[in-house]
DNA sequence: CGATATTAGTTGCAAATGCAACTATGTCAA
DNA sequence: TTGACATAGTTGCATTTGCAACTAATATCG
C-alpha cells in the first residue's frame, strides 16, 4: 500500500466498547461475583454491602462505619442501612465509641463470626477455582494491574 | 519449627476481602468508570446505559436492543428504559423490523452520532492514559485476563 | 470560653433497578 | 389451520440507591 495505514484512519480512531478497559472490568467484576453472590444471598440473605461490612468487621476486628467506607470507597448511607440491617439479624454489634460519641464501634457477634468463617471459606475456595483458571502468574498480575488502578 | 505451617492455620483460612479477586474487580472497575462517567453524563446527559447502548450502535451501525442485551449482558427493561430516553433525545432511531415485527431496529441518528464520535474519541484517551500507567505488557495481560474471566 | 465549622451517622425523597406480568408477534407441530 | 409455547419489548411495583438535609457530637480558632 503507497501510503500504510491511511486508509485505516476510522477503524483506528473509532471507538470499540469491547477494548475499553472500564468496560471490561465491570464486566469481569459482574460476572465474578455473580456466582459468590447467590451464595451470601441464598444462605444468609445478605446482601454486598452487608456481606462486604462483615468481611471488614472478621478481618479488622472492631471499627467504626466511617472507617468502612474510606476503607472500600462505599456510601455511607449504603453501610448505614447494612449495618441496620446486620444488627437486626443479630451478627454485628454496636457501641458508642467512648473516644468519640459520634462514632459507633462496630463488631461482630458470636452468630456473625460464624456466619462470616463460613462465607470466607467458601469465598476463599471460590477465589482459588478464579485463580487456578488464569494460572498463578497471570493471577499474581492480575492483581498487581487492578491495584495500581484502583490506587490512583 | 516442628511443624511447619501448624500455627498459621487460622491465618491461612482468614479471609481478606482486600485479596478477593471479585472485590479487587469491582474496586477496579468503580475506581476506572467513575472519571469517564463524569465525562458523559455532564456533557450529554447521558446514563451509563444509555452511553452504553449508544456505543454498541456506533460500532455495529444498526440493532435491536435483544442484541445488545445479548452482547452486554444488560437487564433488558435498563436497555428498553435507556432506548426510549436516548429517541427522546433525539440520539437513536427506532424502526420496525422487517424480519420480525416484534423486534425493533435501532441506529444512531446524524446527532446521536456526534456524539458517539465525541465520547468514543475521549473514552479512547482515558483507555490510552489507563494503559499507559500500566504499561503496555501489564495492560495486555490483564486484558487477557478479563477476558478468561468474562468468557466462562 | 464561644461562635463557627466539621464530622459520624440517619432519614427523606426522587430516581434507578430488578423481577414478574403483560402485549404483540413469531414458531412449531398435530 | 390452530393451539401451545417461545420471544421482543414495555409496564407495574416493590426494593435499592444516591444525594441532600438533618441531628448530635466534636474540632477549630478568634
Amino acid at each position: 500500500m503507497a501510503f500504510p495505514g491511511v486508509d485505516m484512519t476510522i477503524s483506528e480512531t473509532a471507538f470499540d466498547l469491547d477494548q475499553f478497559l472500564p468496560y471490561l472490568l465491570n464486566q469481569a467484576a459482574e460476572a465474578t461475583a455473580l456466582s459468590f453472590q447467590s451464595t451470601y444471598q441464598t444462605t444468609y440473605g445478605l446482601s454486598r454491602t452487608g456481606w462486604r461490612v462483615m468481611a471488614h468487621l472478621g478481618k479488622f476486628g472492631e471499627m467504626s462505619a466511617r472507617d468502612i467506607c474510606a476503607r472500600s470507597h462505599m456510601e455511607k448511607t449504603k453501610v448505614s442501612r447494612a449495618v441496620a440491617a446486620l444488627e437486626g439479624a443479630g451478627w454485628i454489634s454496636r457501641r458508642v465509641s467512648p473516644q468519640d460519641r459520634r462514632a459507633e464501634m462496630l463488631a461482630l457477634t458470636d452468630a456473625g463470626r460464624m456466619v462470616f468463617v463460613d462465607l470466607g471459606r467458601r469465598a476463599n475456595e471460590y477465589d482459588q477455582t478464579l485463580r487456578q483458571l488464569l494460572g498463578p502468574d497471570l493471577a499474581a498480575q492480575l492483581d498487581d494491574a487492578l491495584r495500581q488502578l484502583i490506587r490512583p
